[in-house]
DNA sequence: GGTTAAAATGACCATAAGTCATTAAGCTTA
DNA sequence: TAAGCTTAATGACTTATGGTCATTTTAACC
């Protein structure tokens, strides 16, 4: 989590904001416009590829710079909505996982600030999504490039979007670990190895042996045998599960660590 | 975490904001106002409570009810900044632990919403913290009520003020116990005792057996033995230590559970 | 000095995780 | 069609961890 103050609090994974230097401060309130922001990932299992879609900007600030999708949050929206809106102009999904990430606020972080004569701040309110890449379509408006970057591959982003995608990824990774994202972005039905792979390219393949994983994932019974196998090229057919939800319930409340 | 959207996410333990009902969205960019409102949480060891610090409100709206402490962001302050000058003016306190919790900005939350002829929005960034509570000092300016309340006995609060605790509330749970953040809260110098005290207080008293607790703490290796003795009463004096950031500095990014 | 209270240690068991080998079942191809 | 390949599934075995409980240590209290 982002450390909000390194003097105050001596650990905690700090990725995020630092304090601004010192500047005027005076009692006046400021006034805001709001922007949400997204980092949206996607597995390409095919691949084995950790993907974050990018979009290329054309206008000023940062004009020809890559940018995570985002917009301003309009009159009488709110911040889902507008994360929402980004998120089907930019790609079509049915199925995704979304929440709120943190917040980016601090002065001076749109140079647009400096040269507006009425002094607006601009704040970013960040989101994480994850998305099934299969399902997922592109929309191209003609102007402006969208493309998914493999996660080791993004270039220098536009303005703090850099590090909104650190904090991302971490996110990301914990979400993982501590809940069933996976099969929000996994088809119906899927085979155990599918759900190895979508953790192992995203974790790296250090993170656990697949049979352990395998034993662990089945222990927890959260998981239907749908009886119908698979077969994908040679080799044994896997069984075909399936999500549980109602199996799930009683867990998800529990801040432990299940995979 | 709050779930942004319950349509678009099956799972994960939503505490937070809800979509808000459907209003007009025009294409215009909202103004925001932004505001800062803290959990901020201490634990009385002597009589083993948690404690929440709430203030009166004296003007509209929700005049007379308990509310979080928080402010409105000035020109020129970052969100962090806003959250401390609200922190140092209610409360005079060294030690604590401050971070981001979650951005409450849907329309509507905020009565002088609809009464302002600008429509103006009201977004809160809600932060938690938590403190040592016998090195702190509550500050009463004369005009408005302060009291740290029990954590059971919270009254109905202000805005949407209770669901942003429940949400601190589960923060605080969390951090616990993937984070040293309680060193940040005890004295320089404590034993085991008070750090299980600390613990038990937060999470209740089944989350783990004493033994237990004290094996694994020391395995971890963070903690140093000065030597030193206390006697509190009767009883087999206990060893007074010390935590060892640095021992912790390569424990630090890793998501596991460790207490 | 004997009793009591709290801290510290260790014995013991149950469960979970890591490693590795084996079996199962369907493709491929000679 | 039988041998061999590939991937899935299962199980044996070892190590590590957590929960429970009893015992020992140490000093205050009377």
């Amino acid at each position: 989590m982002p450390t909000t103050n390194p003097k105050r609090n001596s650990h905690g994974s700090s990725v995020a904001p630092v304090t601004s230097p010192n500047k005027v401060v005076s009692t006046e309130l400021a006034d805001f416009k709001v922007g949400v922001d997204t980092v949206i990932f996607s597995v390409d299992t095919d691949q084995n590829r950790l993907l974050v879609l990018l979009v290329m900007r054309h206008q000023a600030p940062y004009s020809d710079y890559w940018s995570l999708p985002g917009t301003l949050v309009r009159v009488g929206e709110s911040l889902e909505d507008a994360a929402d809106r980004v998120l089907t102009e930019k790609i079509k999904v049915n199925n995704l996982y979304l929440e709120q990430l943190f917040t980016f606020g601090g002065p001076n972080r749109d140079p647009r600030e400096s040269e507006d004569a009425f002094n607006v701040r601009y704040l970013s309110v960040s989101h994480f999504a994850l998305v099934r890449f299969e399902d997922t379509a592109l929309i191209a408006d003609g102007v402006s490039g969208i493309a998914w970057y493999p996660l080791s591959r993004v270039p220098q982003l536009a303005f703090d979007h850099n590090e909104i995608l650190t904090y991302g990824y971490q996110r990301l990774r914990s979400k993982l670990e501590y809940s069933p994202v996976a099969f929000d972005v996994l088809p119906e039905m899927f085979t155990l190895s599918d759900v190895y792979q979508l953790y192992a390219t995203v974790l790296g393949e250090d993170f656990s042996d697949y049979s352990n994983f395998r034993t662990r994932l089945l222990k927890l019974g959260i998981l239907q045998d749908t009886g119908v196998k698979t077969s994908r090229g040679a080799g044994r057919p896997a069984s075909l599960y399936r999500f549980d939800a109602e199996a799930f319930e009683p867990l998800k409340d529990k801040p432990m660590v299940f995979l």
